[in-house]
DNA sequence: TGTACATCAGTGAACGCGCGTTCACTGATGTAC
DNA sequence: TGTACATCAGTGAACGCGCGTTCACTGATGTAC
């Protein structure tokens, strides 16, 4: 258990063990979708992949760390998709498409993945409690999400609060609130947090969890028989809310940094 | 089982069974908490009831028609609530107040009832197919808040869009979707519905995402760590859809009737 | 009011199933000298 | 290059558990005359 040299080709053996650990993950992914999060059954697993139940141990001490293993994959493949869609518009695009990019492409991943996204965002699976494990692959969606505004903010594309509504106005003293939570996010050592106005984030943060109920109720059935398909108004919804967090049509890149939030 | 008359005292025999049958559906919530959707067992049920588990089949013909039960009274009770509070709030206040009032009733059920709220809005119990009797309750929330945008529209307190931002704008070509969303919505026979312009029931849909899409993560632990308590965060939000929906703060009862939305 | 019969509630045993986890074990794969 | 030993992967049986549902049954509660 010395942790000595001579580690670079450990390989054949331990090549078999990240292949079969693998495919522990896949069958189990696959069997998500069949039985949900709490019917995911070692046995059922092992079988599958032809071996003897007990030989899981040798890959997963217990039921719940492959369910963790499970959740933390989730997070990361989905956080990836959106900052890959960020990525992809970067250079020519505008922040509000970048934002507007990462939104879809969550909900394309949830719609291809419904069963892992009702893993991490369906109801908490009884007895199950997440490690501290998860925490940074589950910020990875948000986190995307205020580099985009960060950005949008070097660029001078964010727009200030529609005057008309104040942000403290309506409900009450929000300055308190804003601080907590930029301060919560920071924890996280995100620099990219501190760069946003706290009242930019409390917009973001609004505009995620409206982003997130819609493909909720899109894909746990809320919406059958009234707004399926959603295509259309998950579009609509999304493009309201680029406007809500500071990232109008209007504003056009580079064309007038007339405020950068108010300091 | 002819429907002859005779029907008023069928007392002693028929009061055991409704109270047993209000039994069976308390224990099964209590054990929802214990162990979730998948985990309600009958036996154990039984066993907390002191019978034997083939005595619950007297009652329910099996398991998935005790969820359906629970579900329905799910639904029923949280549309009271919302009911409860507009109807509470109603003649001295502004529709903007009832809105608001029906969101905070609504958050609070659910934190009073979390297995419950995941039980209807959670991911979707695998194996389980929602009966038809479960669209009528769950509509209620939802058609409580069009009745307050209804009576907004009768009392001149829908404010237009905030003209900045089109609703048809952003995201192109949205009378299409208007149209077959209060389709959908009015073939509940909701005379409500067709009382509302199409283009504010997208935005009443739009703020209905949100606001489950923030009770959702605060229930199932996204806010751990980050935004607990969530009330700030809560009220907060709920007076920006307000605003968003059309319900400004400015907006006083009966004082300016200056537009009922674009017809 | 009283008897004869039908309805219903609840029992207890059983069927057949699947689960997570442990444990002593056999071989194969790797490592040190 | 070759032998001696340690590590690891996978086996098979077992423990102890809980589940939904069916079925023939015993009593109690109701109903009709």
């Amino acid at each position: 258990m010395t942790d000595t040299g001579a580690r670079a080709s450990r390989t054949a053996r331990d090549r078999a063990r990240a292949e079969l650990t693998r495919e522990i993950k896949e069958e189990a992914r696959r069997q998500l979708a069949a039985a949900g999060a709490d019917g995911l059954s070692l046995r059922a697993v092992a079988r599958q992949l032809g071996m003897v139940s007990s030989a899981l141990y040798r890959y997963y001490p217990s039921r719940d760390e492959l369910l963790t293993a499970l959740i933390i994959d989730a997070y990361n493949v989905m956080g990836e998709a959106a900052e890959r869609a960020i990525a992809t518009a970067a250079p020519r695009s505008s922040a509000r498409d970048r934002w507007i990019a990462a939104c879809h492409a969550v909900r394309a991943w949830a719609k291809a993945n419904p069963h892992e996204y009702a893993l991490i965002y369906g109801s908490p699976v009884p007895g199950y409690r997440a490690p501290q494990d998860t925490v940074v692959p589950a910020a990875r969606v948000p986190i995307a999400f205020v580099g985009v505004l960060r950005d949008a903010i070097a660029a001078g594309e964010l727009a200030p609060g529609d005057d008309g509504e104040s942000l403290d106005g309506p409900a009450g003293p929000l300055s308190g609130q804003a601080t907590v939570l930029a301060a919560a996010l920071a924890e996280g050592h995100q620099a990219a947090v501190l760069a946003v106005p706290p009242a930019i984030l409390v917009r973001a943060v609004i505009a995620w969890t409206q982003l997130y109920g819609m493909i909720s109720f899109e894909l746990f059935g809320q919406f059958v028989g009234s707004f399926e398909p959603a295509d259309h108004l998950f579009a609509h919804s999304t493009a309201c809310l680029a406007t809500f967090v500071g990232l109008p049509v209007s504003l056009r890149v580079n064309s007038a940094p007339n405020a950068t939030g108010k300091p």
